[in-house]
DNA sequence: GTGGTCTAGACCACA
DNA sequence: GTGGTCTAGACCACA
């Protein structure tokens, strides 16, 4: 995974995490590996996945067995609230920049279907974030 | 405008002055109004709206006539391409984020058309780069 | 019993074990239910029960007889003293945060009294070491 | 100050920072040292106070302006709203261990009455977190 | 100058 | 082994 420089690892570490849990790669009351493995399959220090585990914690999309480690949340509508809190936030953020552009509703569903198709093909080339400018 | 704390300023006024471009509340080869002016209106240093404003030029979208002021650019085209350009990678990000969150195209088709005109109704409320948690 | 995830769960355990002396649950001289049954009763690992135990046998709140089992101390002044400096203690702690809290002292024997009743109806609710947050 | 070695100092910072938050000494709106400066006035890391700090901000008590600084939250209602959340919290703690202790309402309110004018006599003797047996 | 991030590394209690 | 804390120190953008 590449992380865009911009953005502070931990809050990517976050959203990847969010995705994995929403996705259900890591399911419900799963164990999540330990911090020093996630430091290592991320290529940073523990301490900063520490810091991204903590926020997961906080919103009670996981919790920490101090000595046997961390497990998703067991509660199916706490990931369920997950995914319609990222979806809505992603919809809403899009409903402002794509107004913002001028455009109108059917304009904008319009183009989202076609760069959903367009992702659907090569999912890894447009990720906006990384490249702020041009 | 209220600024998200978690943002540089300039990026966000950046963001602004695009979109006030690509509505045409800016017109093409209108005069921007002074650094001071803007610095004042937005409640910030005149130093970060000059950065601002800088990028806007680097981006072809303004050029600064030393004595008389800063102008928008009086190209069409460059102020069509900015549109597609922004539009593009909204629609970027929400695939990508609506993907993450387990969505499929006709789920996020709706959901950014119901967001569309909740937004209608009340543009201010959710902009969801301001509240991170929860 | 619910443990806070925050404190090590031995010491909740010894709060507990305390609790029930105090309380005359565990009468003078009585024998204390094996280590395994107890490890069994709070479902942790009968290392920890051990753990807890020996703190109260140091406390000379219990003794271990090597072959019929643990009991209870059967001296009463351990168990007034107990009382005295747990309820001592709690007092202490609560006039500190409370003035803290920029409480006077009849507000601050109001409030007792008020969450004393609170506490009668519904004594489950309010462990705030169990909510750290909000 | 002194620390507790039992709790995180970041913790500790928190509630020293509330507690001069709802005191007054830390008033509303006013800006808070910097994050150097509070470190060397508790004998600690700067990234330890950060940690704190952030909590705060968390809570809605302060607010980092990123370059001139941070501040005290200039409602007066999120500082009202503190004192009674730590006051109640305070209370919740002291009724349940006192109950633990065996004690009836009037021996509670008794009791913390002449606690309380004790520690007016001497405020800094009777912190019972520091010493956690005996 | 300010707040914020990240790392390397030590250390801890708990189980 | 696990999660968690803390430090020292470097580094960053912003204003």
């Amino acid at each position: 995974m590449e992380f865009d420089p911009a953005v502070p690892i931990w809050l990517q570490l976050v959203d990847e995490f969010k995705r994995r849990i929403a996705m259900g790669e890591w399911g419900l009351g799963q164990r999540i590996n330990g911090v020093r493995d996630l430091a290592a399959e991320f290529g940073v220090n523990p301490n900063t996945v520490q810091r991204a585990l903590a926020e997961l914690d906080r919103e009670g999309l996981s919790h920490s067995e101090r000595t046997t480690g961390r497990y998703v949340t067991d509660h199916p509508d706490q990931v369920a609230h997950l995914r319609t809190k990222t979806a809505t936030r992603a919809a809403d953020d899009y409903v402002a920049r794509a107004k913002g552009a001028g455009l109108r509703l059917p304009e904008a569903l319009d183009l989202a279907e076609k760069r959903w198709t367009v992702h659907d093909a090569d999912p890894t080339a447009p990720d906006s974030k990384a490249t702020n400018h041009d």
